[in-house]
DNA sequence: ATCATATATACGATTTGGCGTATGTTATTG
DNA sequence: CAATAACATACGCCAAATCGTATATATGAT
């Protein structure tokens, strides 16, 4: 509770920072994430851990920094935590995500992603995520 | 002449990088650099380095950096090498520049540089370099 | 209760990136 | 021909970012 107030408080303070954004977005495990979450909303970690074929730890840390920097939030259903864009995003900052997913819609390692994340056997049931956003 | 062919066969065969872009971006100097280059088009180092108020050398080795991306290009007059945005960069990397503009536009740090380069005493002429572009 | 699955985190090791300082190069000026 | 100014680059150092491995936590299944 008292917590919860606090980080009002400090998400409020510190406004959204471009420069931190950028540096997000600036790792190629990262960068790839967000590039499926851009079209692929929202996703488990096990199902980005299976698109990108990289570790599970190492993904982990990825998401947790992503969210700890205000671009994407989290939603534990179950076992899972499923990821999504954040939609408070500054309306700037969705536009640098879509024009760099314009700039990666050609390059093989991010179609690959996608299609490795479309080719995931038994991924895990959506419904419950969406319907409680 | 040699070296021009291999230059540009080389430029053919690498397309643009998003991450590379993205990396470029995501370092201060850099990022700062390019806001002011995105609405005064062009400038000199000395001009960055004043600016900015870092060292000559840094801004020399953010600017090369940049250059060695494609995000800018350099002009040589007299004694000063002038540095422009890339005329060929692709649209998604200029929309990304312009939306990242908007971002920082009422953040202070860019605001102060965009205050001291206005304020900057004896600022070379660009008339040249505007012409011969 | 035990075991398996999904996710998060701690720790040590390695790599990478940026910086200051010193120096090189080219062009201008006197 | 100095001497100066603008810019670029080389070198060594330090701080920060990333990673793999091991482990912790929480939920679900048997």
């Amino acid at each position: 509770m008292i917590d919860d107030i606090y980080d009002l408080a400090y998400e409020l303070m510190m406004e959204f920072d471009p420069h931190q954004f950028l540096v997000a977005l600036a790792e190629p495990t990262r960068l790839r994430s967000l590039m499926l979450l851009t079209s692929n909303d929202p996703l488990c970690v096990c199902e980005l851990t299976w698109a990108l074929d990289v570790s599970q730890p190492k993904m982990s840390r990825h998401l947790a920094f992503l969210r700890d920097c205000g671009i994407v939030e989290d939603r534990k259903v179950a076992n899972r935590v499923f990821y999504r864009l954040s939609p408070s995003l500054p309306e700037w900052a969705k536009s640098v995500l879509n024009s760099v997913s314009e700039g990666t819609q050609s390059r093989g390692r991010f179609e690959e992603d996608r299609e490795r994340l479309a080719a995931m056997p038994d991924r895990p049931d959506r419904t419950l995520v969406m319907v409680s956003a």
